[in-house]
DNA sequence: ATTGATAATTAAAATCATTCTCATTTAGAC
DNA sequence: GTCTAAATGAGAATGATTTTAATTATCAAT
């Protein structure tokens, strides 16, 4: 299967914190890369569910915890409230252009933009450590 | 008092909506204004309960989505999951850079990088609403 | 295959920020 | 001052996430 890899990574940074393989965690990593990015718990909770009933929601948390960890996974805290989750293996760094209104997602990436965040944090005396920029608005299809 | 013409926008506001301007209103948005920014909304309950003591969490949650809808106030959900809140009056649209070891905002305008979010809204069809933009790094004081 | 040490899992309870409910009080138009 | 809609306070409710404690699974060494 397409995701030897991505176990590959999981298992080497479990591994060298003497931390275990189990088949939750293979579980959850199939669900999580195989379906479309940027699901919240929950949704990936109900998913897993279908397969492994008796699979707790503690159990999709910490193993997202991990995900994110082993940098197969990113967390982003939207300005709604809502937490979701993308994976990013293959994935270079990206930004997000967000749909208000039907909430699709746009990875953009604009190295400009990259270049001038730097200078900010050097202009400030900043050691930079890491950026969160989310664009929100309209989406073509949402215009009509 | 040095508070006359934001009070004026809140009264306006309220004014329009058919609602009232109380003296709890009132005496938070004096202790908003008068503090420096990014306050949680437990903070801002903490000081003006010494005044108001019988004053509750859910009239500070009530007025400080007023003062955000009539634009003196902003809400900026953090990377860790705090939300905080600036006062915006008399202040240009900015973002934030943050000190993650000592919490330190400091608020930064870079007017290319505008001009490039604007870029990027067109260059996916997007109707452009607002944008979030966060750094996160560590100060010149926390890097010793 | 069994054991033992450690970590993981489940289920339920705890937490924490935020919102809601509802009985009582207040603002402000008349 | 009266009246009505709106605001308040207190506490309960909610929802997302985390912790706890008992049980189960993993894995290396027998």
């Amino acid at each position: 299967m397409a995701l030897n890899q991505e176990k590959r990574i999981l298992e080497d940074y479990l591994a060298a914190k003497d931390l275990k393989y189990s088949r939750q965690r293979e579980e959850i990593l199939d669900v999580f890369l195989s379906l479309n990015r940027h699901l919240t718990a929950n949704e990936l909770y109900r998913i897993v569910q279908k397969k492994y009933p008796r699979l707790g929601f503690a159990t999709i948390y910490r193993t997202l915890k991990l995900l994110c960890a082993c940098g197969l996974g990113r967390e982003l805290k939207l300005e709604n409230g809502t937490t979701r989750y993308e994976h990013l293996y293959g994935h270079r760094h990206h930004d997000h252009l967000i749909c208000t209104k039907c909430g699709r997602f746009v990875e953009v990436v604009e190295p400009d933009i990259e270049r001038l965040q730097e200078k900010l944090f050097k202009r400030h005396g900043f050691y930079p450590q890491r950026h969160r920029l989310e664009l929100y608005g309209i989406c073509r299809n949402c215009k009509k």
